[in-house]
DNA sequence: TAGATTGTTAATCGATTAACAATC
DNA sequence: TAGATTGTTAATCGATTAACAATC
């Protein structure tokens, strides 16, 4: 697939979540779907989810809608969630754990292949998940395919890992620390800062007060 | 605190992300700043900066920049983050635990009082944090001051979850289940789902060979 | 066919950036 | 004072929404 133009980070941001409503929808027995129905779902105006789609083909036929295996097959093809990665994740701490447990990842095509960390005894993983030493990491990443690097360390040796990661040749950071990891030419970041997020609620908490009607 | 019109979501994103600069700087020992040395550290325009901060009022002086201190106490006041928030955490997995062990979190106010779970027998949770039995979440919350409920459970309980806690007079939830919980008059809700942010970063990792240059 | 709904073009809205007077 | 930098107004840019021809 080859789309014209660099998608908005606010479309893309969308897309998973029209993969979220679809994969529910089927769940549901709807085999067919029309962008107002999606759109409500959403709580977005039907407008955008079109607008939306187009931007990576024509999925839908006029009168009819959207049909649901097919569109939810180009969505997910779209994510690339029609391809296998490798991914290890650094720092054994409750988030790494959380993410090396979490099986439905497994589903789409994510293969947890590692946790690193400097102790390791305590570290419980499910099985086919080995737990090495940060020192391993390099000599790891060289001899396995290692696609995406999740970072669950503190912000002090986050950097470091990231940097290392790198330079290690994978191309993708899912980044946990509380510090924003930036890309570059050969690698993508996500940053996920759950203390952002909580102090966004709490402004949001507060909003009321602060803001005049 | 009162400020003329509702801020966008953009700028609220944004507003942790200052208070977060401005940490820093302040630990390396920094008295004062321009928005010139915030917008390089960010990623951001200058202009950006002080559009964003002339929301809430005057915080600097011309030709000399912000006051460090004075800054990062304006904007932690914006956060609300001068205030105290009981949370309770509804899920006792991996990132529930994770939650419950943060313990940089009561630095700005959070306190964590207890950890819901229907199994909880195994669940190690820091001193000063209750372990209960889901069943007892309605009387807790009458008897003590709930300000944020975070749930991190799987998503089949995570809507019955954010309709008690709505009908026990939560007004904030901070929500890690894979569904959409929705903001009412009463209620803000902070949706952090981590499955979206591991397929946007997916779909980055792919986006080179769909978009066209 | 008539009704429904897409894909797309045009209009609107809002957010970002640029520019600069005010002033420390 | 001269240089620096804010706060704000105006200009630009981009994203969202509305409208509608195409057509199933």
């Amino acid at each position: 697939m080859k789309i014209k133009k660099p998608i908005s980070d606010a479309v893309v941001r969308r897309m998973p979540r029209y993969y979220r409503c679809l994969k529910e929808l089927e769940r549901a027995g709807v085999k067919r779907v029309s962008s107002t129905t999606i759109s409500e779902i959403l709580n977005i105006t039907a407008s955008q989810v079109r607008q939306d789609f187009s931007n990576f083909g024509e999925f839908g036929q006029q009168g009819y809608g959207y049909d649901l295996v097919y569109l939810k097959a180009q969505i997910r093809a779209i994510l690339g969630l029609d391809k296998e990665y490798g991914v290890v994740i650094v720092g054994g701490g409750h988030i790494g754990l959380a993410l090396a447990n979490y099986e439905k990842y497994s589903r789409e095509g994510f293969r947890i292949l590692a946790v690193f960390d400097v102790k390791f005894d305590h570290i419980k993983a499910p099985r086919g998940v080995e737990i090495l030493h940060i020192d391993e990491f390099e000599k790891f990443v060289e001899e396995n395919k290692v696609d995406i690097c999740a970072i669950t360390t503190q912000k002090e040796t986050a950097l470091s890992i990231a940097e290392k990661a790198k330079e290690c040749g994978i191309s993708a950071i899912w980044n946990f620390a509380p510090i924003d990891i930036h890309e570059d030419d050969n690698t993508v970041v996500e940053n996920l800062n759950l203390n952002e997020s909580l102090f966004t609620l709490c402004y949001k908490l507060n909003a009321k007060e602060l803001e005049e009607v």
